[in-house]
DNA sequence: AAATGGTTTAACCATTTAGTTAAACTAATA
DNA sequence: TATTAGTTTAACTAAATGGTTAAACCATTT
């Protein structure tokens, strides 16, 4: 391993955990294992290689989800692909959200360098939404309202994890994870079962 | 109003806008147009400070919520109170989530300090599901799922502004601010969708 | 083996920042 | 009016932190 791969995988480590402006360049060499000059030999800044690591958190997740998009034509087959899809790559990566939020909402434009601008195909997911509904196979639902829904039922315990574990598993761990291990199909049968037709 | 309640409104915006690390004493004075010093005179430290803030961050809601809870006895009621009238305390709180959630990821044990602990009445809500379950009137759920999918259609979209706004509306705000302001509807509908029963 | 170019380090610098101190001010009270 | 208790300020300190520098190190080439 390169100095510069081992500076950037400390460097991502600690970002990731401790946001911007909770990491500490010192406690990034640490990590390393390296000089704090080093550092500044390799990345001049901490803004520089924060960018470094920031733009590229994305990168991860877009193509190997564009590909499958193409193989697959209708909405049921998509969410049943995504969810468990999308579920597992944030569990393998819990602070990866709740980082990429938090330096968002701190700085919004910092957007602009974020990979996922170019990505996210949401006209294909249009396309199977606007045949289901005209099939009568779901209810009428905006593309948005439907991402937004899957999203924010994947992410929010992930990032409220403290919060449930607290409030609602009394601190109890072990039924924090129980639920986790359930939660792809339980959004899975929710998506599906919201986007239903309406019978009356 | 006096130097206190000053300094505490000027404190919120600030740690609230910033989070923990992010805000700096000498903002915080400046934003309550008085010297560093006495910041320090009423609140010795920027912990013990921020401790007063953080902790006070829930009070709002739960009182008002328990009170109403006492008079709803079935879930599809609860959920159609309860749904705009937290989407409607978060769109006037909307750095809120954002920082409880990012303190909370910081430091897990600050959980303790806040009044929640004591709150959510999860039980109550209990006895309406179950008893919606065996009336048939609802699929089966467990109260913790449907607690959280709830709160996750509600919050994310609020957290996540920066990323749906520059991902999913091409940096389009009226486009974002059209969407919230259905977003009640949608979640409410979203979530009595969700819980019908199967009717296959 | 001397020179060269990239790498790493220890020591340092400048700035920021939380927190302190001592003095000045203010209003109530004896 | 003098005292006193509480409030506010300017000036300061100490520590942390991002960044710099000059020298040492090391491998490759001449």
């Amino acid at each position: 391993m390169t100095t510069e791969e081992n500076i950037i995988n400390a460097a991502k480590e600690v970002f990731v955990r401790k946001g911007f402006q909770g990491a500490k360049m010192q406690e990034i060499a640490n990590e390393a294992g390296i000089n704090k000059a080093l550092l500044h030999y390799y990345f001049r800044s901490k803004e520089k290689l924060f960018e470094q690591i920031f733009s590229g958190a994305f990168q991860q997740l877009i193509p190997a989800l564009s590909k499958k998009l193409d193989e697959i034509t209708d909405i049921e087959s998509f969410i049943r692909f995504f969810v468990p899809f999308y579920v597992d790559f944030i569990q393998k990566n819990p602070h990866l959200p709740q980082f990429v939020l938090h330096e968002l909402s701190q700085n919004p434009d910092r957007i602009r360098s974020l990979a996922a601008n170019q990505g996210f195909p949401l006209s294909k997911l249009s396309v199977m939404i606007d045949r289901a509904v005209a099939e009568k196979k779901i209810r009428p639902i905006e593309t948005h309202s439907l991402v937004i829904n899957i999203l924010g039922l994947i992410i929010f315990p992930i990032i409220a994890r403290p919060m449930i574990e607290g409030v609602i598993f009394n601190q109890n761990t072990k039924s924090y994870q129980n639920f986790m291990a359930k939660r792809s199909d339980e959004v899975v049968e929710t998506i599906l079962n919201s986007i239903k037709p309406q019978s009356n």
